[in-house]
DNA sequence: GATAAATCTGAACACTGTTCATAAACAATC
DNA sequence: GATTGTTTATGAACAGTGTTCAGATTTATC
């Protein structure tokens, strides 16, 4: 049988209160708004209680990035029309990552402002849940570019949403010399029409 | 006479030693290994010393960036081979820009990773000296797109700016989805070509 | 029910940035 | 050069972190 005894059942119930709650924080206040005392109040369990479920405050900041990792991956999975044409398909994710940032501006800042401290090193579990950033690219990009070989289009579309994101980024932190808000998808629609484009 | 009396030669002399640590420590251990007790041990000062200097360790970040966008400005200025096509010096901007990234990777970082409290808005003077970032990409991009207006010129050198960034970021911080080192500088170049291209 | 193992709890700890009463240093005036 | 008022320096104390751990509680197994 696979009854799942009370003990798992438990660990993983509050496992996932825990990180719904630390979504919820950062969500709201951001990483420097999430405070272990808060979150294991809103999880309903004791401040030690954290400490069972994960082994510190950064791994359960890593799977609320997972969550977020997950519904990106979904929103650009979503945003690719079947059947267009391949530069087509590159405007339309490089749109509908604008508009997740946009719309989950606190959890997706998360996903790269985050550091771990120096000396321990990533999961690997979390290195993978990031391949649905360019999962999407590489096929219309190769329709596009049959001069590279797999291994410089997958180079290239790593590049490609780079630069894309460093667009995102640096406009949405609104501080520096990003676009102003209104001028993000025309820029970033250039940006990928620039770098699409065959020779 | 200019006679400036002694306590504001000492309280420079203070404010320059604290910055000159600040520097040290986070260009050794980045943001977080920055501890206000260290910076004040180093300064030679007591704890509180660095609370008369400045308003909070945040400004004084602010002023060790203001240090580095110096030297990043001063190497950018001095990359640009003087009487070469437009397109060979914005390719050797970036790769000045890259340089400059791996060569003061923590101080580099602390650019664009500090982050003021919410509600703390940032100075004009800290703001204004970001403009060294994209000061030398306007004029070659104004001789190789002379169909972009004044206004349009000033937001695709921003966008550049923003794209050459985001792979040298995602790429330096080596976790992602980054190109491998010694293969950024190619895949900026490839970038930077690609934007350049007129229409 | 008895026993052993896993889990929960929250007080205590270590380490932060920041404040503030007090002391010291300085500049101005006579 | 003594007096006086102002600025600056000091570091103990404070408040807010993440994390630990001895003891209490719950759970699973026999």
């Amino acid at each position: 049988m696979e009854i799942r005894n009370n003990r798992e059942q438990q660990r993983d119930d509050l496992r996932n209160r825990l990180i719904a709650a630390a979504e919820h924080q950062l969500a709201d206040g951001g990483l420097a708004g999430l405070k272990a005392r808060e979150v294991t109040a809103e999880a309903g369990c004791a401040l030690g209680g954290l400490y069972n479920a994960f082994d510190d405050l950064d791994r359960l900041i890593l799977h609320v990035n997972l969550r977020t990792l997950a519904r990106l991956g979904q929103a650009l999975r979503d945003a690719v029309p079947m059947g267009a044409a391949a530069d087509r398909k590159m405007l339309a994710l490089a749109q509908a990552y604008v508009t997740f940032a946009l719309g989950n501006r606190k959890l997706w800042a998360a996903l790269f402002d985050h550091r771990l401290p120096e000396g321990v090193e990533t999961p690997d579990w979390y290195l993978a849940a990031h391949s649905v950033l360019i999962a999407e690219i590489a096929p219309p990009l190769a329709a596009l570019r049959p001069d590279l070989s797999t291994e410089d289009l997958m180079l290239r579309s790593k590049t490609l949403f780079a630069a894309v994101h460093g667009v995102v980024q640096l406009s949405l932190q609104g501080r520096f010399i990003g676009a102003p808000l209104e001028r993000i998808e025309s820029e970033v629609a250039a940006l990928v029409t620039a770098m699409t484009r065959g020779l």
